[in-house]
Parts: C-alpha cells; sequence; structure tokens
DNA sequence: CTGATTTCGACAATCATTCTCATAAGGCCT
DNA sequence: AGGCCTTATGAGAATGATTGTCGAAATCAG
C-alpha cells in the first residue's frame, strides 16, 4: 500500500552542489556550474540544474526569482521554517527575515476577496554596504 | 538647458494595446498580442513587447514576474500611487491591495542591515472563486 | 553480483524575450 | 501640403535561460 515515497539519491554531484552553495549568496544555477568546474568538479550545466530543483523541493535550498526571471538559489540557513529575504541585487548576498504580521495580513486580505490556496512572495532587494562602497570609491 | 524630455509618441499600435488591455487580469505579452491579432490588428509581437514595456515605464500599466518568471501586464487600476497585486494563478484576475504598514517596515529592516536602494516586491497569488468553482463540477 | 531504477552528461530543443535593419509613421517646421 | 529628422514598426534572426533526449554510468535491493 505504501506508494514508495521516490526519495531522491545522494549522489557525488548532489554532494559537490550541497557543497559548493554556500549560504550568503544567492546565485544562478549558471553561476553556481561555473564555480563548480572551477574547482576541478566536471559536473554538467544541466545536472546543476536539476540538482537544484531537487534541493529546493526538499528545502535543502532557497531559490527567488530575480526581477529579471531567472532563478537564483543558495543555501537556506533555516530549516524548514518560512522565511523571506533581504538581498543585494549586485552581489547576491543576503540576510534572511521575516515578516510575521503579514502572513496574518494575507489570509485576511485573500479571505475578504474569496481567493483561496494563497501563497506569497515578499523580497527586499537593495544594496548592500560592501557593494554601496565599492561603488564609489 | 531644458534636456527636452523624449516622450514616447502615441501610435496607432500603442492606442491598439492600451485598448484590448484591461484593467482585470494579467496577461502575459504574447497573450495580449494573439488578443490583439484575433481581434483584427496586424501589429507585430516585437511591437507588443516594447508597447507594454514603455507604457510600463510610464506607469500607464503594471507588470509583475509571474512564478515561472514570464512577465505579466494589465492596466493600471490606480494612478502612479504605489501598489500591490492579489492575482489569480489561473486566470490572472486582481484585484490591487495596499501594505501600508509594510513600506515602513521594508525601509526600517533594510537600515538594520545598511541595504540601500531598496525596493521590495508583494505578490500574492491564489485562486479567485471562479477558477475555484470552475476548478469542481 | 544482478537486475531495476535513478541520475549523469553532452547536446539538441524550447520558449520568452531581444536585436537587426530596412521601411513606415509621427512631429514639427515652412 | 511638402520636406526633414527622429522614433516606431515588423519580419525574422539571434540570444539566453531552462528543459528534454537518450545512451552510459551510478546507486540500491535482494
Ligand atoms: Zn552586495
Ligand atoms: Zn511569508
Ligand atoms: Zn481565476
Ligand atoms: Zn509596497
Amino acid at each position: 500500500m505504501t506508494p514508495t515515497t521516490p526519495l531522491p539519491r545522494m549522489t557525488r554531484q548532489r554532494r559537490e552542489i550541497l557543497d559548493v552553495l554556500d549560504t550568503r549568496d544567492f546565485r544562478s544555477a549558471q553561476q553556481w556550474h561555473e564555480r563548480l568546474r572551477a574547482e576541478g568538479s566536471t559536473v554538467g550545466l544541466a545536472t546543476v540544474y536539476r540538482g537544484l530543483q531537487a534541493l529546493a523541493d526538499q528545502g535543502e535550498v532557497d531559490a527567488v526569482v530575480s526581477e529579471s526571471g531567472e532563478t537564483l538559489y543558495r543555501r537556506c540557513e533555516a530549516g524548514e521554517e518560512h522565511h523571506h529575504h533581504l538581498r543585494c541585487r549586485v552581489c547576491g548576498k543576503a540576510v534572511e527575515i521575516d515578516v510575521p504580521e503579514f502572513e496574518d495580513f494575507a489570509h485576511r486580505i485573500a479571505a475578504q476577496h474569496s481567493y483561496v490556496e494563497i501563497s506569497h512572495t515578499i523580497e527586499l532587494t537593495g544594496v548592500c554596504p560592501d557593494c554601496a562602497a565599492a561603488d564609489k570609491g
């Protein structure tokens, strides 16, 4: 009866991806791939895409869609907990934030308009202190 | 001395685009294009892309990036005023909302982390009553 | 080990969006 | 209305991120 949850395998490539990911910067799949190759890995680009998606599904990594529509990933600091980010649009560095009041607000508004299956996206983007400094001198 | 603001021209195509856009549903450039052609317009796809962007820059239309990375447009109800949306992820129907408390919160958080040039994205997505009904019987 | 299943990796294929460039149209004179 | 300069259009090529294909390699049970 048990539908045998098809759990993903932790392969060498998956481990390499998890290892190269850091919990600081959001980067695109291609950027992570470049970095892996630079460090000597032979992992393929498609594998990085698939790996990142799989890891995101498992909640191991966070994924956000940038203003330009690219998907950016970084290793998740918090566990399963729901959270949002303040991200540097120059270097990708991000900090996790929560917006407790907003979570309720969202449901209240949704109910008011009879929308169901609500989800929400909250992204703060700006320029981090380092990038702001670099931008000048 | 006046830098002669290079204001965009209101061409037949721009007018057609504005006319076909409604203030109810968010649709992609391609979807609006299809609709225009269906109504007999001969406007080109690239023109629709350019027109929508131009109109978005002018604040005439709202643009949001969907979960899948596509950009969706609809005519803006409010004027210049900053606002956000609760959008149906099935049919695109959206209502404008504001989140007054959040505007301050965003700046407070940003300042706390010394991020500058802050902008934010808040999107509520769900399934509207109509689509929820259609989904069943 | 052995066979069933999943993942890999190279590369082709998609798909939204942008670019190119020759032609058409809008604005602004006279 | 006619002419001139600038911007917009349209058809199609080009781009760029992402996904699909498929034979080979890795993983896992038994
Ligand atoms: Zn930065
Ligand atoms: Zn939230
Ligand atoms: Zn709907
Ligand atoms: Zn806002």
